[in-house]
DNA sequence: ATTACTAACGTTCGAGTAT
DNA sequence: TATACTCGAACGTTAGTAA
């Protein structure tokens, strides 16, 4: 069957925001985020459009995109099965405000031997830098529950003598943008934690030391 | 990308039970399950092994597999995406019993006109027949929640001259299985809720008239 | 009964390119 | 700029069958 190509393409469709409304795609952009070229993804676009998961009209040059209500059937049924085997899987929310970094983040980040894993296991090419975010204290007991929640791992390497230890990671969003905590195993403080993303989030949300922001962690 | 067929089949394992335990599978089944020859399941057992995602082990003439935890963490980037794409959707709890029915449903479940867009719309080839529950009546309000909520339209149609009217349809769990609530618009009961699985779910859960059961309806 | 190899067959891919 | 067509090459599929 075929229909994982088109599954994949839909999710990565709604994630760009075709749920609810019509969207404007490129197709080479789409390609590239679900992996085929510019060709296939117009291939596939005009082969969903005809099965009736999306709807496609054209849009100056470009083409614009809204994924029917059988394609919302489509993905409604991939994520209740991902209940089924998740189970109802727990979300913590952390608020707290943005602190300065010491440029550490940005130095191990930068490792190859962290880059390649966060690019293999968290499925995104990570901005050059960490975001710290201080958690504000009534919020800090959920830290530790954090810790203590299924997470993702990071494994140690050794570079030029030097070790680099086993890190944990989380699925998270700040703000509602899709982002990772990264919690080192042997780090000490529980008031701060560290954030990576594929964007620069100061940029993207213009955040300043002192900003508050909202983590949702995804255990 | 053929990644997708991996992440088809590791959700398909999952689903089967093969997350935290080997589990005994036949490639045949799997073939047949995700829509692939025997095969080419073997075939993409292998590939799947060979990329760190399942281990695989021979078990007399059978194989038994599990889930590694890089497989894990592929299927929790997808469950991650749905939840980014449907938020923290809704999950409701219903109590009640199991009633007698009056041999209607498996009438109207045999109606070439709904049988084809369950199969179409709630993935799965109904047993013919529904399982009818009453609501306990401290659930009941929480039967108008659902009623409210986000809903698969299974269309109405037209047969002989007889009208078949518009039903709607939620994915939901009976005792855990996977089923789904089916609620035709016209229908009058809100105390009285009808069950739709893959299987014969009285025989599955060995349920007699007035035996309690619970429903998780997902919105 | 299984799993899994081989070989012939289809499908899908993407470079080139028209629009 | 875009999207989307053609077509030869690459890839995935399955029937047959060995183990």
């Amino acid at each position: 069957m075929n229909d994982c190509r088109v599954f994949m393409i839909l999710k990565e469709l709604a994630l760009m925001g075709s749920m609810n409304r019509y969207t404007m795609i490129h197709t080479s952009e789409l390609g590239k985020r679900v992996g085929m070229s510019q060709q296939s993804a117009s291939r596939w676009i005009s082969i969903m459009e005809k099965r009736g998961l999306i709807e496609k009209e054209k849009y100056g040059r470009n083409i614009r995109v809204k994924i029917t209500s059988l394609g919302r059937v489509y993905l409604k049924k991939a994520h209740f099965d991902f209940t089924m085997i998740f189970g109802d899987s727990r979300r913590v929310e952390l608020r707290g405000e943005v602190m300065k970094g010491l440029g550490e983040g940005r130095y191990y980040i930068m490792k190859e031997g962290y880059r390649k894993q966060i690019e293999e296991k968290l499925f995104f090419e990570p901005f050059p830098g960490t975001l710290n975010v201080r958690v504000y204290p009534n919020y800090r007991k959920r830290v530790k529950e954090i810790r203590e929640g299924e997470f993702i791992s990071l494994d140690g390497f050794e570079e030029n003598g030097r070790k680099f230890g086993r890190v944990r990671a989380y699925f998270a969003t700040l703000n509602s943008y899709p982002a990772a905590l990264i919690v080192p195993e042997m780090s000490q403080y529980r008031d701060v934690v560290e954030i990576i993303s594929d964007v620069k989030l100061r940029d993207k949300f213009d955040l300043k030391d002192g900003s508050e922001v909202l983590l949702v962690i995804y255990l």
